[in-house]
RNA sequence: CGAGAAGUAGCACAGCUUGGUAGUGCACUUGGUUUGGGACCAAGGGGUCGCAGGUUCGAAUCCUGUCUUCUCGACCA
């Protein structure tokens, strides 16, 4: 049964978004504007969306450190284009009890300042790089609009900031790690993304060139979602970040930043989740397994326990809803949590000598011999969940793929249904611009594709670059 | 920040036009019966009606201000 809570995501696609963050228990509004309590069902995602980006970092060398959440004016002033940049979202820290502070201090919204306050202390020579830092925590924007997960002004993420002696590094780095991210959505949340190079527009304020990862959403409405910035020396200049390099000469170093959020969880929501609550992919899934007993006998309560043994012992996470709800109460509950697989076991099942499995993605019931080996079905069971995920969502985003040759194209492809769009560009911003009187429609990322017509999708004019574009939350 | 809508119990809402005892459903607590898609019976608990002023003998209701949330724009991860 449908849950009554939940707005259809086909009639009000905000309103059902904002049910279902609330119906799976991920998030919850507080008292402090555009700031939310994530949940316990919430965090669980976060924790696990840490542990796997976490160790893939330290496999490729990088370890974690702690900044500081305050960040004094002067260090900010120092790059003019981070300041201008980020100067209308910063809150300052301006009092301490009843004394007015001296400098006032910027709460962080991105912490390259303070990083480079420190590489700039500590680096001395070529043989202390690359420095590889990565810190996890929260920082504070001040947004307008806000939606959980999606854009709060609060919000938690990881940001890498790595130092190297070579531009080649340092351009290696930002394209590896750009590569993680890629891998980290289409292998672990089954969301088939794309990447590619921002345009100067769109890049991050003060870096040489800005890589992004971009989702489609079920409702064709894009979202970036993890970023590789490489600054080049921009920093290290402006921060004076210096080396001696091999041949006793000091060199400014070459510096990288990249980052992922929060805003991970409301991409999976959006891609996958449905009318009747949250979809998790197995991989991300905190509890994958909900094992319910149906009437009330010891063979039951029994069998239950010894399923979640032989699957625990197999490293897959199930639990047992024991609570004294109805049946059909537990199956919608484990729905709406996005839980992948169902086992349900009843007096039903031992009669026929079955269990019965259900998958949330597809909703469908199976039943298979009680005589299976119960720990190797469902992992097959989560594997081809997770496989079959990613293929829907990819075929949804390969069907909301279009090519414009024209800007009258482009204008009727976003007055019937918004998705990623495919047209040359020139390269001026102008023509950015006037695309995005298009309902807001602004440039995702240069694709690495061939031209399509090699005339700008705007001006006419020869095209630079073959250009992906789409509505952006 | 511009336009619009809404704030009454944990949730969804009624009551407001025409001022006069705080209501309904779900949820919650206790006891019992149940259990294959959101169970049933009985008894109970919970709200200074977002907040602050004003009008009035009397305000959830009328007036002013303010805060918050949602939607649509502009800005951003």
């Amino acid at each position: 049964m449908k849950n009554e809570s939940i707005t259809s995501r086909d009639v009000d696609f905000a309103k059902w978004y904002t049910d279902v963050v609330r119906a799976a228990k991920l998030a919850d509004y507080t008292s402090v504007k555009g700031c939310i309590a994530i949940e316990p069902n919430g965090y669980a995602i976060w924790e696990k969306i840490q542990s796997i980006m976490d160790k893939k970092f330290k496999e490729l060398g990088h370890v974690n450190v702690q900044m500081p959440l305050l960040i004094p004016e002067h260090l900010f002033n120092q790059e003019k284009e981070l300041i201008e940049g980020f100067a209308p979202e910063l809150v300052w820290a301006t009092e301490a009890g009843d004394k007015k502070l001296e400098e006032r201090h910027a709460i962080r919204s991105t912490s390259e300042t303070v990083f480079c306050d420190y590489y700039k202390k500590h680096l001395t020579s070529y043989k202390d790089l690359p420095l590889l830092y990565n810190q996890w925590c929260n920082v504070f924007r001040y947004e307008k609009e806000t939606r959980p997960f999606l854009r709060s002004r609060e919000f938690l993420w990881q940001e890498g900031h790595t130092v190297h002696a070579t531009a080649e590094d340092a351009e290696a780095e930002t394209k590896r790690m750009m590569d993680v991210y890629m891998w980290f959505n289409n292998e672990i949340l089954a969301i088939p993304s794309i990447s590619g190079k921002k345009t100067e527009k769109e890049k991050f304020a003060g870096a040489e060139y800005t890589l992004t990862c971009e989702d489609l959403m079920y409702n064709g409405v894009c979202l970036q979602d993890g970023t590789s910035h490489y600054f080049g020396q921009k920093f290290s200049k402006a921060y004076d970040v210096k080396f001696t390099n091999k041949d006793n000469k000091d060199e400014y170093a070459y510096y990288t930043t990249w980052g992922k959020t929060t805003r991970m969880i409301a991409a999976i929501i959006m891609v996958h989740a449905d009318d009747y609550g949250l979809v998790l992919p197995p991989r991300i899934a905190p509890k994958q397994v909900c094992i319910i007993p149906i009437g009330k006998s010891e063979e039951v309560d029994n069998l239950c326990k010894i399923y979640q043994e032989e699957l625990s012992k197999n490293d897959i996470v199930a639990y047992i809803d024991n609570s004294d709800k109805s049946p059909g109460f537990k199956f919608a509950e484990a729905e709406v949590n996005g839980i992948p697989v169902r086992i349900e076991v009843g007096a039903r099942d031992l009669e026929k000598g079955v269990i019965t499995f259900a998958r949330r993605d597809t909703r469908e019931k199976i039943e298979v011999s009680k005589d299976v080996d119960i720990a190797s079905y469902t992992k097959d069971l989560l594997e081809t969940i997770q496989k079959d995920m990613y293929e829907k969502a990819k075929e949804r985003r390969d069907k909301l793929t279009f090519t414009a040759k024209t800007y009258e194209e482009m204008r009727d492809i976003l007055n019937t249904q918004p998705g990623f769009i495919h047209a040359d560009w020139c390269g001026d911003e102008e023509c950015e611009l006037k695309v995005k009187e298009l309902k807001g429609c602004k440039s995702r990322c240069i694709s690495e594709e061939p031209l399509i017509t090699g005339k700008c999708v705007c001006c006419g004019k020869e095209a630079k670059h073959h250009v992906i574009w789409g509505i952006q939350y």
